[in-house]
DNA sequence: AGATGTCTTGCACACTGTTCAAGTCATGGT
DNA sequence: ACCATGACTTGAACAGTGTGCAAGACATCT
C-alpha cells in the first residue's frame, strides 16, 4: 500500500515499482483472483488507466510481479554433508519457498512463468546434483523430474484450503464405494487427510535415488 | 452439437443431456476457457437463461460435464503378470486417461475434482496395490503418491501447448545461465525439450516401488 | 375453454480486461 | 514571462464474462 484516496486531477506520484508493489501485496493476501486492474487501482487510490501506463497489460503486470518476488527472495542455504543429503536439502528449498509463496507460484504456475520465479533455486539444485556426480542430460531429466513432481504435491497441498464442494472431495467420493476387491479398512483410510510433507518425502527420495549414481545412496538396509 | 440456430420462441426440445453433451464437445475441443455459458447457448441455438434452466450455475455445468466423461469412460484393462506389473498398469491407465481427455482433466483440476473423473481407474489402481499386499494407510498414501505424480507430471506435458511468451519459457531462462558450479554442458541440455513419457515412467516406478513389499520388486541388478 | 406446469426469451446487473481522447501538471527553452 | 513539450492522470466507453428476474409461448390435463 503506497498512497492513500486522491480527489483532485493531480500527480499522485507513482513509480511502476509501486504499482508492482502493491501488486505483490494484493496477491499475497488474496490469491490469484484477487489481482484485479480495478482493485489494483483502487488499493492505489488510482485509476485502471494508471496503471497501464505503468507497467502495460496484465500479463506484463503479473510477470512483474513475480520477477519482483524472485529478486526479493533469500536464496535459502543448502544444508547436509553427503552429496545425496544436499541435493535434497536444494530440492526441499524449492518445496518450502513454493509452500511460503503458495498465491504467487500459483499465479506463475497459471501462466507458465514457474521457472521464472525459481531460477536461483533451480540452479543451486543442479549444481548439488553436479557435485553428486550427475550431469548433462540427466541433471536435466533429474531436476525436471523433481520439479514436476513438486508441482503435483503442490496442488496437493494447496486443495484442503479450497475447499472443493462437499460431496466430491476425494474421501467423500471414496467412501462410496464398494469393491470386493478392496479391503474396507483402505475405504476407511480413504476419509483421512493426507500428510503431503510425508509423502512429499517419500516420493522426492525415491526420484533423487534414481538419478544418483548407486554408490551415492544406501542400498536397502541389510 | 444437438440444434441448429432458431427464430421464433418455440420449444428447442432440448434436455438436460443434451446440454451437457454440448458442453462436453465444447471443452474436449476448445479446452476450459472454451466452455462460456453464452457460447454454449449459442451452439444449442438458444438463450443463456435455458441453461440455468436445465443444469443451473455454471460449478454444476462442470461437474456434469465431468461427471459424464467419467461414466462414458471404458474403463482400461489391468495387465501384467506380476502384481508389480499390474499396479504399473493400473497407474499408468490413469495418466493416459488424462493425456487422452487432457482438457477435461485440466478442467477437472481447476475445480478439484480429479477423483470424479477417475475414481474407477483409482479403485482399480488401489485393487491392484492391494493385491500387491499394500493395504489400508499404506494403500492410501501410495495411491495419493502416485496421484499426485501423475498431476506434476501432467502439467509438465501441458505447458509445450500453451506456448508461455517465449522470453521465460524454461530452456531461454536457463540459456541465460552463468555458474561456475554447472558445467556448460549442462547448461545447453536444458534447450532440449523433455521427455515427459520417458520421464514420468521413471518416477511413476520409483515411487510405487517405494510402496511395495521389497520381495515384489527386483533389487538393483547385479 | 381454461388452468397448470414446462420450457424459452429479452433485458438487466455487476464484474472483468482494455482503449481512447482529453485533461492537468512540472519542467524545459526562448 | 511565456508557452511548448513530455510525463502522468482521468473519465467514459467497449466487449466479454456469470447470473437473476419478469414475462411470454407452448403442450397437456381438466
Amino acid at each position: 500500500m503506497v498512497a492513500a484516496t486522491r480527489t483532485s486531477t493531480a500527480r499522485a506520484g507513482l513509480e511502476r515499482d509501486d504499482v508492482v508493489q502493491a501488486a505483490l501485496e494484493l496477491v499475497e493476501e488474496g490469491g490469484a483472483e484477487a489481482l484485479t486492474m480495478r482493485k489494483l487501482a483502487a488499493a492505489l487510490g488510482v485509476t485502471t488507466t494508471t496503471i497501464y501506463w505503468h507497467v502495460g497489460h496484465r500479463d506484463e503486470l503479473v510477470i512483474a510481479v513475480i520477477d519482483r518476488l524472485a529478486r526479493q527472495l533469500a536464496q535459502a542455504p543448502v544444508v547436509g554433508r553427503t552429496p545425496r543429503d544436499r541435493v535434497l536439502s536444494a530440492a526441499r528449498n524449492i518445496w518450502t519457498n513454493a509452500l511460503a509463496h503458495r498465491n504467487v507460484t500459483a499465479l506463475a504456475s497459471q501462466v507458465g512463468a514457474t521457472t521464472l520465479l525459481e531460477l536461483p533455486l533451480e540452479v543451486a539444485l543442479v549444481a548439488e546434483f553436479e557435485a553428486a556426480g550427475v550431469r548433462g542430460p540427466a541433471a536435466r531429466d533429474a531436476l525436471r523430474s523433481v520439479l514436476m513432481c513438486i508441482a503435483g504435491f503442490l496442488i496437493g497441498a494447496w486443495r484442503p484450503d479450497d475447499a472443493s464442494p462437499a460431496p466430491l472431495r476425494h474421501g467423500a467420493l471414496w467412501s462410496t464405494v464398494e469393491d470386493p476387491a478392496i479391503a474396507p479398512a483402505t475405504v476407511e483410510a480413504m476419509a483421512e487427510p493426507p500428510d503431503v510433507e510425508r509423502l512429499f518425502t517419500l516420493a522426492l527420495v525415491a526420484i533423487v535415488d534414481t538419478y544418483l549414481p548407486a554408490a551415492a545412496h544406501p542400498e536397502t538396509a541389510p
